[in-house]
DNA sequence: TCATCGGTTCAATGATTAATGAATTGATGA
DNA sequence: TCATCAATTCATTAATCATTGAACCGATGA
């Protein structure tokens, strides 16, 4: 009574369900979700989006921002602790710069599409 | 004296920095963290793992992660509003599945990503 | 209509996480 | 060595977020 393409559901709960493995281990799984942790936050996002534009030390970087040099310092660090950005030190400064080409892929990436997006609108229920 | 591909900074503070302008409008860069938000979690980016396999009614979820239904329900509720799943319904069922093919992209990159990388190990100083 | 089942929402609680200023480190130049 | 400047760390506080069970909603079948 329904031909339909999607499989339905008459038996009391088959979804077409067998038992699912454990598709991904736990660390990489982890190691994933940090790096994803750490992009998502707009103030470190923006970090980001600015290092796309060239290494900068911490205190342009702060300047850029308006914000105190131990609040960007602090975001800095959870950005290289995901492995996202480089340092190095030049003379009295701290140079940051993005870890490499996937990283600014994954930026411009997420941010194209963000932009894009948004024409169908997000569902509201 | 130095005539290296880097830019050197002899001078006072010059990283061959120009003030740089607002490189991406905030609408944007907060979609974009919100999308990289709701994927920085490991039990929800589990979830997608799983919804990758295939399409999945909430309660099979939560057999499969030995959670309550509020909790998954809950947790599918921050996915999709970030638009990473769609859900339908079907007769007393509500089944939940991946927007489209990019998130699967974007998944499977980040996972393939996670468990090759940490050759080099992230830096811990 | 009523009982039931799957799912969602709500409100309270506990746990993470970000921001902030003070103290500290490290490098430079006097 | 000392003073200074850039940056980081530390500790506190505030804000955000995930989890949980109870109440509620919506579809189904008796």
């Amino acid at each position: 009574m329904n031909p339909q393409a999607e499989p339905v559901c008459d038996e009391p709960h088959a979804h077409r369900r067998d038992r699912r493995k454990p598709s991904v281990d736990e660390a990489t799984l982890g190691r994933a979700a940090e790096l994803f942790a750490a992009l998502g936050d707009p103030p470190r996002l923006r970090l980001l989006a600015l290092l796309a534009q060239g290494p900068a030390c911490v205190s342009d970087l702060a300047e850029d921002e308006q914000e105190g040099m131990s609040t960007i310092s602090q975001r800095l660090k959870v950005l290289r602790s995901a492995s996202l950005v480089r340092r190095r030190r030049q003379g009295k400064h701290v140079i940051y710069a993005l870890a490499d080409q996937h990283v600014v892929d994954l930026v411009f990436n997420a941010l194209a599409h963000a932009s894009e997006a948004q024409v169908v609108g997000k569902p509201k229920e």
